[in-house]
DNA sequence: CGGTATCCACGTTGATACTG
DNA sequence: CAGTATCAACGTGGATACCG
């Protein structure tokens, strides 16, 4: 299986500019893990780690038991050793990216929009 | 104008059910409103108060003024006695619309199998 | 009428260290 | 390898009271 390229912090990725991305799916990071999993494929722990520096273990282990618990994705481990664990999205959890997509497309659209309106923003609240 | 409903709690009501609803639009109740302002017409202040009682007034500040430092709406106070002040969304705030029909129509389709799995789910896990 | 000010409880995130 | 334990920090949201 090829490793997970590092998901570089995009426009229309929840884990950059909460401020500038209106959308959210599910808990902070549920999206960005969506997109790691959208080919279908299941991934190891450890896949996720290498492609989500920037989340914890901790956290990615809440989010991952979460995502478990709703049906967005169905966790497998193997008795070996050194231990395995593998994710892969249920199709409830499949059924998210479309949705996401949709959020995605709008940001892709509209989202600078959102930065240009509170540059242009000064608190000034003339009367009509 | 005519009064808003009080906006009952609904499935596709990102008040109700964060637990089931996966997808959120900016702050807490950032949908809501958008929900309250969809028909494109301007309300007053108290007329989504009343829509909304379930918000403190502070909080539909807040959430009027960072959707206002976002774009998404407009304030129009009128120098009057009693003071008037108006909300009313802006062709960005429009475009959010679609969007979060796409996210509520995901939630009419498949919101209740996050209920099934969590109540399917006993937090056992088997080893392959 | 349309807000602010103040204070607080809570949940989430994060750093760090440790383990079967 | 794939986690867990613990603790600290922070931000959001809410209750209540007051103001121009």
């Amino acid at each position: 299986m090829s490793e997970l390229p590092p998901i570089a912090v995009r426009f229309d990725d929840p884990a950059c500019a909460d401020a500038a991305q209106p959308f959210r799916v599910g808990d902070k990071w549920t999206g960005v893990v969506l997109r790691c999993l959208e080919d279908g494929a299941a991934r190891r722990f450890g896949e996720l780690r290498a492609a989500l520096p920037w989340i914890t273990a901790k956290v990615l282990t809440e989010t991952l038991r979460s995502m478990e618990r709703s049906g967005f994705l169905a966790r497998s481990a193997y008795d070996e050793n050194p231990p395995r664990v593998e994710y892969a999205l249920t199709p409830l959890g499949r059924s998210l990216l479309g949705p996401l997509d949709t959020a995605c497309a709008w940001a892709r659209a509209h989202g600078t929009e959102i930065g240009d309106a509170r540059a242009a923003y000064t608190g000034d609240r003339p009367v009509a």
